[in-house]
DNA sequence: CCGGATCCGTTTCGATACTG
DNA sequence: CAGTATCGAAACGGATCCGG
């Protein structure tokens, strides 16, 4: 419909688009996988987010790309792999996770104890900004290997 | 059957069930709504999200008082109205849902001009602050009417 | 092998109507 | 006002198949 400014997103859902990305269980954690593992294949996005349906997936890949959210390219070294990486908008969803994740870690049952979590907000802008070098760098070797003390809970 | 609480998630979802939450359009927006605008009841929240049914209203109220976010008590006034509140667990999301909502304010299409994001990044800590104290005194009114300057997005 | 697409039974959503 | 009941539509998830 050219020219109508209503996407009509599924029904009447009045959530700005950038915000359905949150506010679906598997973009979040895909994202996540993405930003603090280093997770860049659609196989290791299978296997790390411990049991999505390839269809589910591949839909999830495609509409982050179509948010802007992510970008996929063909693997340089191997023609049939396929690289998934955060854009700058991707990237910008740092701070908003960090706090989830921190959130989450701090109400959840069976979380990690409470000096964890101290760390954690501590190294708040820390980790953020290796967030950010990495990007630039293309590093997408996992967060926690770097210095093996954040503990970033899923 | 409603009412009957099952805990398997879904099927294989690994998210915790703190996480859960976030993953819900509507449950984001109603956390939204009582922490920004101030919202408490059910026909509230049914004209502040623009559209939710009644049906999901009410499960997704429900779920977030299970999953400890908020509590229902009925109205000292009027017994026939529910007042809903925030509980300290929800009042702790405010950090992620202010980044949220930067992050959407920023990127979305036909969001606020740049001047008006970059004040609610400064003003970030003072939202957060006002917020506490709103919590702790019980005050409903929305934030906006606050300032009338910090124009929160949705 | 990798990154999907297709088929299909099951679950959940959502609009409307209705009730205490 | 604060929810249920109902029912069609959509999304989900598992399995399997396909192109390169």
């Amino acid at each position: 419909m050219p020219g109508s400014s209503k996407l009509k997103h599924r029904s009447g859902c009045p959530v700005s688009k950038s915000l359905e990305i949150v506010g679906d269980r598997w973009s979040l954690l895909i994202i996540r996988d993405m930003m603090i593992r280093g997770v860049r294949n659609f196989k290791d996005f299978q296997q790390s987010g411990e049991g999505i349906a390839s269809n589910i997936l591949a839909d999830r890949l495609r509409k982050l790309q179509e948010a802007g959210v992510i970008t996929s390219e063909a693997g340089e070294t191997d023609g049939r792999k396929v690289n998934y990486r955060l854009t700058q908008k991707g990237i910008d969803l740092a701070p908003a996770l960090l706090e989830l994740l921190i959130w989450g870690a701090h109400h959840d049952d069976g979380g990690p104890p409470p000096a964890v979590i101290r760390t954690m907000m501590k190294q708040r802008e820390a980790i953020l900004a290796e967030v950010r070098r990495r990007w630039r760098n293309r590093d997408t070797t996992p967060l926690q290997s770097k210095t093996g003390e954040w503990h970033l809970p899923g």
